[in-house]
DNA sequence: ATTAGCACTCGTTTATAAAGAGTGCTAAAA
DNA sequence: TTTTAGCACTCTTTATAAACGAGTGCTAAT
């Protein structure tokens, strides 16, 4: 257990260290801080902080910077969070109050706008959307055989997909059924009629309506099924550059980096949290060991009832984490209120 | 006018120098290629060149590089076009006659190859589609007054966009004009139906379907414009951090030049050509200063008979211009063959 | 016209020294 | 017992100088 004095050390070192990016000497300290008691004082603190692996020397002659485990400890015990200023509640609000057709262009938007606002990399995860619900399903005849299916869903997402109808069907033989589809699957959840589709219930319904439904179906499950593909927007993405301490920067780190998300599983599974609040991971908690040097901080949020959404920072280890958890969980908050509009 | 011999050597130096991003110096030149006349002769020749700026030293006691007039004079004058292997024709072939149902998918996919074959950066761009034609047009009706308009062109793309009809109005009295448009419009190129919809034509045709066909033309408009709205596709854009000759790159360069490629309009203009075969711009013949150390190749082609179709590879000054070339220009013609179907 | 020879240039590497920031320890002060 | 002043010591950074080497330009010989 560390003492007042030696958490308000810690707690200093990690306070000058992420504004100044340099080791933090005892001398330092002391005069920056106005700290009542001397550099030797805290150098005894210090050499105990870093017996307990809090902090480190880069070098035995050089000040202290903070271990991971120190932020650790940090996040753990220490941090208060930073109140958001007023003004920029009131310009998340009303970014996010906008008017958006579609519910992918307003998580775009907001992530965009939160890495504006931290100058970290903002990711944004559409929920599994098990409560979407179908809005409309149609045919439209392109020619001859070729057919455009039309599926738009209640979060405004329109899905199409060309396909060519076998040679013997015609497009009119598919309306009753394209009908039948409107009358009995509109306002359902896209998940409830997946599983329907697939216990053979539905099945056996549309064959009274069609001669071959077999092919018919397939289509049908395939645009049901990118209807409701997991999506991931990211906002920001260059300032993942901004790690390097310099002005130069390892040309295959970066590379990897990038690369790393251009990938949306793998996004997925960085951003990925259970907890209800804000979630904060830095290095060897993270699941890719490219991220050796970076931290993520993750919160849940909901479309509609559906659980799943996550909005997620990914910036360097040193970081100001309380200004930045504050204002992730505060677009988080006003996601969850606008989302409701969403179902 | 440069002798052959001094043509030759420009044209070694620029071998050399592409290879191994070193100055290369009188000896080296000798030895590497075994050329029949000594250094010394070389290192006269060489001055000639410097003489003509064609080459430069980095300073008084280094080798030669080309400088971009040395580059521009191979460019013109000394560059024999490489072969492309069959090996490699056959799988651009192969990978292109592949079956995508929008044309936007081909080019996407298009850009991806080119940029892994060259490991460069490649842009295409759509053309202006002048000859795209209207496949179908429908609206389908959401909830209460909520209407989805879908349009689907030749090119196997959908725009669709949803609004709010006016109160007063239902959706069943507008299926009148959308049969209307349907049976008049599907076939007609969509810049034909854009600029009768500026001349008052069809607007006034159309008002003997609608009651108040002014918020409607509005939306037919605006997802017509839409359909057409040019497009930008990238392959490979963090190749853009390979320009470095060591292992770290600056950032702030890094990080604008990267940028610059998330504009569209931008890289339209970057990539902009009038000729009719692959066109070679390097250093300050680029529209922008930031990117002095890169050169742009770009070659047209053509969608289905509509011109200004640009297929494009950004890189470092120092790259195997033949190779490339040769690459890009079979591209630029697989394409032209391919895109014959998307009329 | 070509080439061997050689002095000269200038960036790069290696070596050495001085400066500076910060520590750890000891002994005195509180 | 806790805190602090003092100081030697460590290690990076910066500065200075010397040795190295790739490559040139010029001159004189071929």
């Amino acid at each position: 257990m560390l003492t007042d004095r030696q958490q308000l050390i810690l707690a200093a070192i990690i306070y000058e260290y992420t504004q100044t990016a340099r080791a933090v000497g005892s001398k330092t300290l002391h005069d920056q801080l106005n700290l009542e008691f001397s550099p030797a004082t805290i150098r005894n603190e210090m050499s105990f902080l870093e017996e307990a692996e809090l902090i480190k020397k880069l070098h035995t002659s050089a000040g202290r910077i903070p271990s991971k485990a120190g932020y650790r400890y940090y996040l753990d015990h220490l941090m208060v969070a930073d109140q958001v200023s007023d003004q920029d509640v009131a310009l998340i609000a009303q970014q996010i109050r906008g008017n958006f057709h579609e519910l992918d262009d307003l998580l775009g938007q907001t992530a965009r706008q939160l890495a504006d606002m931290t100058g970290l990399t903002a990711l944004v995860l559409k929920p599994k959307a098990i409560n979407l619900k179908i809005s409309s399903f149609q045919l439209i005849q392109l020619e001859r055989q070729q057919v455009l299916a039309v599926l738009a869903t209640s979060d405004g997402k329109v899905t199409s997909q060309t396909f060519r109808l076998p040679k013997e069907m015609t497009v009119s033989s598919l309306t009753d059924m394209v009908a039948y589809i409107n009358a009995q699957m509109v306002g359902r959840p896209v998940q409830e009629v997946l599983s329907l589709m697939n216990s053979e219930e539905l099945p056996v319904t549309l064959s009274r309506n069609v001669e071959s439904p077999a092919a018919f179906l397939q289509l049908f499950g395939e645009v049901l099924a990118r209807s409701v593909e997991e999506q991931v927007h990211i906002g920001g993405r260059l300032n993942l550059l901004e790690v390097a301490d310099d002005a130069y920067l390892n040309l295959k780190e970066a590379r990897s980096v990038l690369e790393l998300f251009d990938s949306p599983q793998a996004v997925r599974q960085l951003a990925a949290t259970q907890k209800q609040s804000v979630t904060i991971r830095l290095g060897q908690e993270l699941p890719t060991t490219l991220l050796q040097d970076y931290a993520i901080l993750a919160a849940p949020f909901s479309v509609g009832g559906d659980d799943g959404g996550v909005i997620a920072l990914v910036g360097p280890i040193r970081m100001p984490y309380a200004k930045v958890a504050r204002l992730l969980s505060t677009f988080a908050k006003a996601l969850d209120t606008k989302l409701l509009e969403y179902v």
